[in-house]
DNA sequence: AAGAGTCAGCTGCTCTAACCAACTGAGCTA
DNA sequence: TAGCTCAGTTGGTTAGAGCAGCTGACTCTT
């Protein structure tokens, strides 16, 4: 029993744009018209006619592109081209490690020798070669921490940023955009997952360690200082 | 003129559950349930009961989940649990460079200089600890790799073998695979933006180099003939 | 009885149409 | 002039209908 209908398309305009090509198109139109981030994209209405698709088929499109973060969308205000961080990255390797430790597996271990294997080659770039300003600025977050440590505060905040402070040496954004992202990811599931206390007094020993070891320029010597915070770490995790 | 209506809803559940909200519903499904790689989600019927939102809104969040690799969805078969390989972020780092390359950045040089950065720091952990079988092996990818060369044949496959079975030697999954993340997000582009010829020999020999290099041992060669490597890629960029 | 074709029914996909909710800015009010 | 209100914009959500890919059981043929 054929139900015919007439199509109540126009003609020429292809029958049924695949939510995929949709993303695509919409992607195009951003490298097309050279937008930055932030740049304003057109309306849901606008897009449904430009792209020939409905609004439920274009705001599929647009909450992809939000979850990878090429786009911004903002309710009642408009989309906006996103910033592209790796933020979509961190959610995804974050949820990644979650769904892997409860199925047994040590995803949370595997993710932090990741970082591991990556910083011990990383800084042995830096030992010596990093610029006066940045070594005081390392001293102060130390500092710092010693301070909070002795308050019995949390360290997460000036761990981050003394590893952010330390790669910015390496004079690459995305290079230090990652690290960060692995850093966000990691401490993101272990907040959510362990909470291991730690005794922040070795935790600060071995940040001064690493940053006199790099300002002294022996590379050895900076690797072993990263293995060992890592290494204080992962018995953390493990016990 | 006021047009008020009688709520549709059943008490007790929140008005809105916004799409932000769903995604995290399902991604807690799939943790609660220790739902692995390839297990079967409920149908969208079956998710708009039990999240208590419309169609419309269930596929968007799974649109978006579907965008971060956490799920994979099947027309006319059903949905199921991703493989949460590192494809989006393959995708985003790849999009970001183009867009970033069109507004005149030098996004692809620095997604070139991340891998450097990253794969000089790795491969000194390397050198003089991989396995006979994996030296074995690629010593197989530089013969074919010279007669691909000879035939004028692109390398790229194999190049791509070369770098993988390298770092294999780090035995870490997660690692290798943020790795060739970068490696396909970064041949991408450069397919898709410049394209530049190349001398095939050259990057021959520089292979056989950086595993002459690894098989001796020798930890500051091998960082140099990685340097190297990564050199010759940027000059043809630049050029 | 064995094979091939058909069809009912699942699944997800797309469209239309209406209304809800957040935000902005012009214009009114005090 | 300062503040409020309200109309109009934008995205958010719901509803219902029909489209499209896939499976498996049923039937018809051989």
């Amino acid at each position: 029993m054929a139900r015919n209908r007439a199509l109540p398309r126009l003609a020429g305009y292809p029958l049924a744009m695949a939510a995929r090509d949709l993303q695509e198109q919409i992607k195009k139109l951003i490298v097309d018209r050279r937008l930055p981030s932030g740049a304003p994209l057109p309306t849901e209405p606008e897009l449904m006619e430009h792209l020939g698709a409905s609004r439920n088929s274009v705001r599929e499109a647009l909450k992809a592109l939000q979850a990878m973060g090429i786009v911004e969308i903002r309710h009642g205000f408009g989309t906006y081209v996103g910033s592209m961080s790796f933020a979509p990255m961190i959610e995804g390797l974050a949820f990644r490690t979650v769904a892997g430790h409860y199925r047994g597996e040590d995803s949370l271990l595997r993710l932090l020798e990741l970082r591991e294997a990556v910083e011990t080659g990383l800084v042995s770039r830096l030992a010596g070669r990093l610029p006066e300003a940045d070594l005081v600025e390392l001293d102060a977050l130390v500092d710092r921490m010693e301070q909070e440590a002795a308050q019995g505060a949390g360290l997460a905040e000036t761990d981050r940023a003394f590893h952010a402070t330390l790669y910015r040496g390496l004079d690459n954004v995305l290079l230090s955009e990652v690290l960060e992202a692995f850093w966000d990811a990691f401490h993101r599931v272990q907040r959510d997952l362990v909470d291991v206390p730690q005794d922040p007094r070795v935790t600060c020993r071995q940040h001064r360690e690493i940053l006199d070891a790099v300002r002294s320029g022996d590379v050895l010597r900076a690797e072993e200082a990263i293995r060992d915070h890592f290494g204080n770490i992962r018995t953390r995790l493990s016990g």
